[in-house]
DNA sequence: GCCAACGTTGGC
DNA sequence: GCCAACGTTGGC
């Protein structure tokens, strides 16, 4: 099963809202980047994925699951953008840190380090274990 | 608040 | 179809 980032501003949108959502979950609109839809139509329900707060925080704060897949945005009028369904898993017991994450050697080629600006991410088991550890989860 | 990096737009 | 100009994102 595939791994994710998601990036939200915690003054947008953030963990505490994701988690108030609760299990229904909610879409992930407003997406307006290509690779960053295409990585979302190649997600499959139960897909987990970090929740990073950008901006403000600057760490991986919580586990999301994709509770549906990639839909059309009805608020594009060409349907080519969309967004999956995501709800709140769990939070990391430790929050793990973007300067955490640079200083690690392990952690280099991250999307998250080589391509900030991406707001949708594909993360590698490697990474995927190595941050959940860091965060005091079991992978 | 600045600025670098990136994506998108539009003129040619 | 190229590329310069512009807007946006996000780290610092």
């Amino acid at each position: 099963m595939a791994h994710w980032l998601y990036k939200s501003e915690p003054g947008v949108w953030s963990w505490d809202a994701q988690v108030a959502a609760g299990a229904a979950g909610t879409y992930w609109d407003g997406v307006r980047n290509h690779l960053a839809n295409a990585h979302m139509k190649a997600m499959a329900v139960g897909d987990r994925g970090f929740f990073y707060h950008s901006n403000e925080g600057k760490a991986v704060v919580g586990i999301v699951e994709v509770a549906a897949a990639w839909a059309p945005d009805p608020a594009d009028p060409k349907g080519t953008f969309g967004a999956v369904t995501l709800r709140a898993v769990e939070p990391l017991p430790r929050p793990v840190g973007l300067v955490e994450i640079k200083a690690d050697l392990r952690l280099t080629e991250m999307v998250l380090v080589k391509n900030s600006r991406l707001s949708v991410q594909p993360v590698t088991d490697d990474e995927w274990r190595l941050i959940c550890d860091l965060g005091g989860l079991a992978p």
